[in-house]
DNA sequence: CAGGTAACCTTTTTT
DNA sequence: AGGTTACCTG
């Protein structure tokens, strides 16, 4: 879409008038309103190459964004604009991290400091909660972090918040919070929010370094600036005094983080803030149908505190937005999982076409397993994230402690994994050593004989963990790769792995290591410079999963309704749009979170590009209890008069019939049959075509042709029967993975070839299904792989 | 101290 | 349903 340009009338050329003025802009703020689909990432992008040909030095633009996804889009889209500028793009996080490693000192850091995540400062919390010694009866945890956090995302310290009116809540977590903060400068490490927070304070408290900053950075541009919290804020005015080039973009209508603290006011004062401010409305839609802008638009209305904005489009009309309703998440799975297939098969979509969002991680599981069950190739945003397996963390919390010997809570993971004779009460007293003494457990660790509360024998192992860790600890100027085989062999991390895995089931922790390792190597070779320890650390703490999120694989992608902000695909699918859970029960007694709950929905509305279905069911298993379900109130809001309806829940129409009969009962509820017809509660309005046949909803009588033949019923049968695998089923599925070899034709000694590692041979097999894994050796180097997503051939 | 089983409690969304 | 913790036994 952006081609390559060297003159500013090339840059302008296929650009609205407004989209124009706000490119051509460079000097002082800019606040750009622009609604979904507006194209306001090529209003940014083609303001940075804007700005690039005017002579403004690359090193002093810097461009923040929420996830890396986004700013990686947006670096590939300069680039092709201009080629090879080194402009600075990330997160907010990521620039924080990076500042903060610089001038760590001023805050009262190394500059290897860790980044805790979200599990490692949980764990951090329950020890400072412990040595606060308050009462837990009343605040959780959870609450006590939560709370925090929240403080910190304010700029709100310790002593302001404890002389302020709190809750009983309130006034255990202020209580809790030095502590815990003086844990974590002990540790040498951050959190999240202390990211933004340590450089928030920076600025304010050394002048100096804020108006060198300022004078560095003075082009600044901030996307989605209507999640930007209060540090965040802070920062961004703290680079924009001096040079206040602040451009930043952002919809009020998507602002969907204030959970996180993000602050819709940031937004909307912007222009009170920034009085000179030059505002641009971008409030034409070039991604979706009139339809779907329709009830994006008539839901959105329903909201009280935002701007009133036009939205429009000259797209083609369209198909009219669907409404599915089903008996439960079973049927809603299977039925959305057949359309798909469908449309695949009769050649009119793609898997990549496809979206299915969600308000819970939870809810992709049984469109996981429809979806797998058909052989239809899909990807998790956000699922069970690598880096969270036990095994993955296991081997990072090694190389953390490696990296910083203070990270106390890599310490309490890894010194008695493997097990080597220390116990939870040898942990406590080592916490407890180092507590008193205000220093870090490997510190306590190496003072072990000073501890008198420890037996002889747990002196001795402790000890004896101490000098496994020196061994390995001099290996920490080695590559990465290295360095993990080392571990793993000193530690017998590998033997230990082979030891509790039950391998009951088709998770393999060996072939996860190995992906890490080979993580580790990739990392290697891009950094063969500056590929430090930390930098690798950094890196795997700030990615997310939504980054992993590929748009190129030829793969339905499922995700939540936040993860898809940014996105856009051709079909999209909206389930459980249901009481309580699309307004979400915790948003329920706030108006300012259930209009947030809205706006979480007109994200997910306005991803569509052509088609966009709603779902919700009439029961739906939650915690292992099936329970009855009430509409979400959002969809009385939407243009129901102009929605088509389809009920998938009483019979599933002639087409399905072999399948109903060849699975009677599998999921053993009967209930569904009796009662379905007397559920009530679905009137929404006048409209009362609803049809009991799924073939409405298809494109064509085309589609009666699918190859489904009733030996082989779509639908994934009882649990006691095998999952077929990939490749062996002969459905419409095969069309799409017609260029990948079966699963099968994979087995140890197979020769394959790889685009970028050549020919290798398969030298370990191991899981089984989509999770099947390959480890295969290329000459010297061995790599694993994910059999049903992997770029190999067979070599023949 | 380790490993197993039973109770239990949890669930929103993410850098 | 699934994961975590608490308690019990070897």
């Amino acid at each position: 879409m952006d081609e390559p340009s060297t003159s500013n009338s090339t840059l302008l050329r296929h650009l609205t008038p407004e989209q124009q003025s706000a490119v051509v802009h460079i000097d002082g703020p800019m606040l750009t309103l622009a609604g979904p689909g507006s194209g306001k990432t090529r209003v940014v992008t083609h303001r940075i190459a804007h700005l690039l040909e005017h002579g403004i030095p690359e090193w002093q633009i810097a461009a923040l964004t929420f996830t890396n996804k986004a700013a990686d889009e947006m670096r590939a889209r300069v680039d092709a604009l201009v080629p090879g500028k080194q402009v600075w793009m990330g997160t907010f996080h990521r620039f924080c991290a990076q500042l903060l490693r610089r001038y760590a000192s001023m805050v009262g850091l190394q500059e290897n400091y860790s980044i805790y995540d979200t599990s490692d400062s949980k764990q951090a919390m329950k020890r400072a909660i412990a040595a606060t010694g308050v009462s837990t009866s009343h605040a959780s945890p959870d609450m006590i972090a939560n709370l925090i956090s929240k403080a910190k995302n304010k700029l709100i310290t310790p002593d302001v918040w404890q002389a302020q009116m709190l809750s009983p809540q309130e006034k255990v977590a202020s209580q809790v919070y030095p502590i815990y903060q003086q844990q974590l400068l002990t540790a040498n490490a951050v959190d999240f929010d202390d990211l933004l927070l340590h450089v928030a304070n920076l600025l304010r408290q050394n002048p100096e370094l804020r108006s060198d900053l300022d004078a560095h950075f003075r082009y600044i541009m901030v996307d989605e600036y209507q999640d930007t919290n209060l540090a965040q804020y802070a920062i961004v005015r703290g680079l924009s005094v001096d040079y206040p080039n602040l451009a930043v973009t952002g919809d009020p209508d998507q602002s969907i983080y204030g959970w996180r603290g993000a602050d819709l006011n940031n937004i909307l004062d912007f222009e009170k803030d920034y009085p000179d401010v030059k505002t641009v409305r971008l409030e034409q839609n070039y991604r979706s149908t009139p339809n779907i802008l329709r009830a994006a638009d008539q839901l959105i209305r329903h909201n009280r505190r935002r701007k009133q904005k036009d939205l429009f489009t000259d797209n083609d009309e369209g198909a009219p937005v669907t409404l599915r309703i089903c008996s439960d998440g079973f049927d809603e799975a299977d039925s959305i999982a057949d359309e798909i297939v469908n449309l695949i098969a009769c050649e009119t979509a793609r898997p990549s076409d496809f979206a299915i969002f969600c308000r819970m991680n939870s809810l992709t599981r049984s469109v996981e397993h429809a979806l797998r069950g058909r052989g239809v190739p899909y990807q998790i945003v956000n699922g069970v994230e690598f880096y969270q397996r036990k095994e993955v963390k296991d081997v990072l919390s090694y190389l953390h402690l490696v990296n910083n010997p203070g990270h106390d809570v890599a310490l309490t993971r890894v010194i008695n994994t493997p097990t080597r004779g220390i116990g939870a009460k040898t942990i406590e007293r080592l916490q407890g050593f180092a507590d008193r003494n205000a220093i870090p457990m490997l510190e306590a660790a190496r003072r072990v004989d000073e501890i008198d509360a420890l037996a002889k024998r747990s002196r001795t192992m402790v000890s004896k963990f101490v000098d496994l860790y020196d061994k390995i600890a001099t290996k920490a100027t080695a590559s990465l790769e290295d360095l993990m085989r080392y571990l793993v062999q000193e530690t017998k991390y590998d033997q230990y792995l082979e030891k509790t895995a039950s391998d009951s089931d088709d998770s393999s922790p060996t072939a996860n290591i190995d992906e890490l390792i080979t993580a580790g190597a990739d990392f290697d070779r891009r950094h063969p410079e500056d590929g430090s320890l930390d930098t690798f650390l950094e890196q795997v703490a700030l990615v997310s999963d939504t980054d992993a999120f590929d748009d190129s694989d030829e793969r339905v992608t499922l995700m939540t309704l936040h993860a898809s902000k940014g996105l856009e695909f051709p079909r999209v699918y909206i389930i459980g749009v249901e009481d309580d859970l699309l307004p979400h029960k915790r948003s329920k007694d706030d108006d300012s979170q259930f209009e947030e709950e809205r706006r979480l929905f007109f994200v997910g509305i306005t991803r569509a590009e052509q088609t966009l279905q709603i779902s919700c069911c009439k029961r739906r298993m939650i915690r292992g209890e099936r329970r009855p379900v009430i509409p979400s109130p959002f969809l009385n809001e939407l243009p129901l008069d102009e929605i088509k309806r389809v009920d998938t829940s009483v019979n599933r129409g002639p087409w399905f019939d072999s399948v109903d009969q060849s699975t009677p009962s599998d999921w053993d509820m009967p209930e569904i049959q009796v009662n379905a017809n007397e559920d009530t509660s679905f009137d929404f309005g006048a409209n009362t075509n609803q049809t009991n046949e799924a073939v409405a909803v298809f494109d064509g009588p085309d589609d009666s042709d699918i190859t489904m033949t009733p030996d082989e019923p779509p639908t994934e049968p009882s649990s006691t029967a095998a999952i077929p695998e990939i490749g062996a089923l002969k459905t419409a599925a095969d069309l799409m993975t017609v260029n990948r070899p079966p699963i099968t034709a994979f087995q140890e000694g197979t020769q394959v070839r790889h685009m970028d590692y050549g020919v290798g041979t398969i030298i370990a097999v191991s899981g089984r299904g989509p999770k099947r894994m390959a480890r295969v050796r290329f000459g010297e180097e061995e790599h694993s792989f994910r059999l049903a997503f992997a770029p190999l051939q067979i070599e023949d």
